[in-house]
DNA sequence: CGTCTCATGTAAGGAGTTACATGATTTA
DNA sequence: TAAATCATGTAACTCCTTACATGAGACG
């Protein structure tokens, strides 16, 4: 249900057609919350029945029409109700953590490469997210600059904050997954110049696994 | 698809009925992956037909039976091919994310809120970890005794070294969380004394909003 | 002449949530 | 005698993924 609130707060910038949320949703926003062009249109389309969005067609010159979104007083009502309301947290539910908790059961090679496309995928994350924040310090994002505009200065510090805080938080994040693989390895070297007693055929490894 | 590989890893310790894997979901285990019953039963059903686990209804005293599962020569080979195999990585959606990054469209009360909800919720996960990190040094838990009967002492410390490492995971995203919102606190305090433009009614903020 | 961008979807299926349903036995 | 534990699900729904579909204009 918090993709119509990403919609929402992307639209509380201005008006954008659903095609400009999906290029944001997968590029600069994307961090923040992603979603397919198969999520974006049909959601859209329900939000406008439920009166959070009103789509205008608007002429897209030689190409026809294209159909602009812009939220609603009762979809920014909604949005702001949200934001206010308490947040639901899930129950983790994480592959990476899954498959720590039984590394015994991977080959060395193969533990060690986790463990390394682990630093690897989230050392990019934090790449991404430095460039983003310094899009943010410099004004450059595009849809930033759209939502500063007109405001006074000193709110334009305080929103650019918050957008920066989210991406602090997601480097924090992923600094905090590149540390604990670095850990994992060093785990491994300690543990797996040994050979692993599960690398064996399936039924001699039952026999070791359940004891 | 990962849950099937989660029941895999957990029926590794030994046989089990849906029942008790459910409860494991819920509490210990429950941890490093979470699932309802509802998704439990079928699943293992399901895992059945395709070869993974077998299951054997087994007298249960004066309560009729119950469906007791183990896996499959095929099922424990196919949980460490999944261990092998590269892990898919998906995109991010994450509300508290979303939330902090338009955070100038809540209430400054709620915003504090939400800052000290999120302290709070992770620091009671830090607390149930490092509960499941002493039970797994002191050897308390009794699925992992059930696991490590048998193995070499050697192999012994390598498994539990395992489940350790994954909740230092764990503790170590929550405290990331904490310090997160830590620092969310600061950032409010800076900014939020000021009231909001954001606080009026629907109409007014789409002015500011949208500029 | 081919590929990229603009523009908007459908369709099928997998994964997860929430609520409901049932009934015996054991414990406080 | 009320509540918790053992034991096993179904049903409806939402959310998300993956693959497919289409067509025009712009760019090199």
């Amino acid at each position: 249900m918090s993709l119509r609130y990403a919609l929402l707060a992307l639209l509380s910038a201005g008006p954008m057609t659903g095609y400009e949320i999906s290029r944001r949703f997968q590029s600069s926003v994307g961090h923040v919350w992603h979603a397919p062009d198969s999520q974006i249109y049909p959601e859209l389309r329900k939000m406008e029945i439920d009166g959070l969005v009103a789509g205008a067609d608007v002429d897209a010159g030689p190409r026809g029409t294209k159909r602009v979104y812009r939220p609603t007083d009762q979809g920014t009502e909604a949005f702001r109700e949200w934001m206010n309301a308490p947040l639901k947290y899930a129950l983790d539910r994480d592959p990476a953590i899954l498959r720590a908790a039984y590394l015994e059961w991977s080959s060395p090679e193969a533990a060690r490469r986790m463990m390394q496309d682990h630093i690897d995928h989230f050392a990019a994350l934090v790449g991404q997210y430095d460039q983003q924040v310094f899009e943010i310090d410099e004004r450059l994002n595009v849809v930033l600059l759209r939502r500063l505009n007109g405001l006074p200065e000193e709110m334009q510090h305080r929103v650019a904050a918050f957008k920066r805080f989210a991406y602090e938080g997601l480097i924090a994040r992923a600094e905090a997954e590149i540390a604990w693989a670095q850990r994992g390895l060093r785990l491994l070297e300690r543990y797996s110049p040994a050979a692993s007693v599960f690398t064996g055929q399936a039924g001699e490894s039952v026999e070791a696994g359940a004891g």
